[in-house]
DNA sequence: GATCCGAGTTGACTCAGATCAAGGCGCGGC
DNA sequence: GCCGCGCCTTGATCTGAGTCAACTCGGATC
């Protein structure tokens, strides 16, 4: 029940856009100071537990925003219950489906989860307003829309094995990116899923996931030092079982292996 | 080697945007006629044939724009060979990675394709100068964002029949919008793509795909007039086959079955 | 500190789809 | 009209991951 993987800071509230954690990253990032105080003036957060729901599929949403800590899982489900994740979002992703009444799945979050949210018709009209915004927004969904390639790539073609190691190789960036760590033996970050997340992100079940870390540990490759915190003891190796092409990356995969 | 699914009308070049078959779908369709002329200046055409490569993976592309006729596969090849197909684009969609240099995976004509180019830096000027293009643009990666998580839900998680259904899904409603036909018994539409592509696109074997288009076809679901040609004799079921959820097509799906 | 409980692991068995291997068929070339 | 060549289909077999079923572990409760 309890969430070990991210129990943030939500106690204080930054209110000012100025002193936002994501300001250099979100939406609002191309905003200039004037713009900003405007959307200062119509922003408001929102705080989510653990497993709430925050969008269902289908529904029809009256805000959107950025995710200002937490993570956020979007799910596409079956009639018979299977479910794909088909995004995983961290703090200064946007969330909500611009321009359309409605998303096409639902959002869940993982952890405790602030967001800094707008009414939809309000975000609509600024995003006509403002073009600084609505540039930041493209440029966020087409790094969106080239990341669901790449795990379409993983979902169609990968073994269990490549798909585990992919996963890990993604958080390991975001981890090094994130912490100003070095990509280098002895990384070690948190995983922000449970095995059955894990499981819905990589299109697998939680027996094959659970498989997968337990080969990866035997083979001294990486080792877990709980459930929920992953140190990589082999990065080269590790990156290698991906399968990824380095072109990917642009040579920054792997700066020091 | 001769394309049966598609051999389209390239003589007559529209050159004036006025005039242009894809004009009020494709990028430039909320362009103001002043809009429209600044484009014109700096648009040209470029034809490919079959098979032809347009952009190769992580390849720096000069130009991007509109399919104005044909059909383009998006792949992402691992080193082994393995492939996986992460886009199909028909006439008016957008194809090019604007705001980064290179695109993430490579781009190939299936049929004989017709594009209509602007020089990459010239495009994202005009992206900044005109509005209303980066609005179109904007919305219709969000609308491909939306397909690529389908497509994700499609290759985590359904079974070789749900699959191929669901692609005739697809095709089938793309048909009837385009012709303006029924979505009832009996529609009949070509496939633009080998078997191969199909399991390129499907994340299987050529050999499931042509074991499971037997069994529909053995079933009485569909008939295959000729290899490229399908007819669907049982719109209702094919539907049911796929488990899509009703909810994701807003019950427009079957208007008459 | 005994018990409980949900999350994770491991093992045995099954099965959908991959792989390997023949053939069939339609079309272009001569 | 025969040949050859892709493309597609079908059959036989194999295998990676799914399914079903114990079992383990660690943290929370009282």
């Amino acid at each position: 029940m309890s969430n070990i993987a991210s129990i943030p800071s939500l106690l204080n509230v930054p209110d000012r856009c100025s002193d936002c954690p994501i300001r250099n990253r979100a939406v609002c990032s191309y905003s200039t100071p004037n713009e900003l105080a405007e959307l200062d003036k119509i922003k408001f957060y929102r705080d989510f537990d653990p497993g709430q729901e925050i969008v269902g599929e289908g529904e029809m949403t009256q805000s959107l925003g950025s995710i200002v800590e937490g993570v956020v899982a979007l799910h596409k489900v079956m009639e018979d219950g299977r479910r794909q994740m088909v995004g995983l979002l961290f703090p200064s992703d946007f969330l909500g489906r611009p321009l359309r009444p409605s998303a096409p799945y639902d959002a869940v979050a993982i952890t405790q989860v602030r967001m800094c949210l707008f009414h939809r018709s309000q975000f609509e009209e600024m995003l006509s307003q403002q073009q600084t915004l609505e540039r930041r927004l493209l440029e966020m969904m087409l790094d969106e829309l080239d990341a669901a390639r790449e795990w379409m790539l993983l979902l169609g073609r990968k073994t269990a094995r490549e798909r585990l190691a992919s996963f890990l190789m993604i958080l390991a960036r975001r981890a090094a990116a994130m912490e100003q760590k070095a990509m280098s033996d002895g990384l070690t970050f948190a995983l922000p899923l449970t095995r059955e997340a894990i499981a819905e992100y990589l299109g697998i079940t939680i027996e094959t996931v659970s498989r997968q870390f337990s080969s990866l540990r035997k083979e001294g490759i990486i080792a877990l030092d709980n459930l929920r915190t992953v140190r990589v003891l082999r990065l080269a190796e590790l990156y290698e079982i991906t399968h990824d092409d380095p072109a990917d990356f642009g040579d920054g995969a792997l700066n020091s292996a």
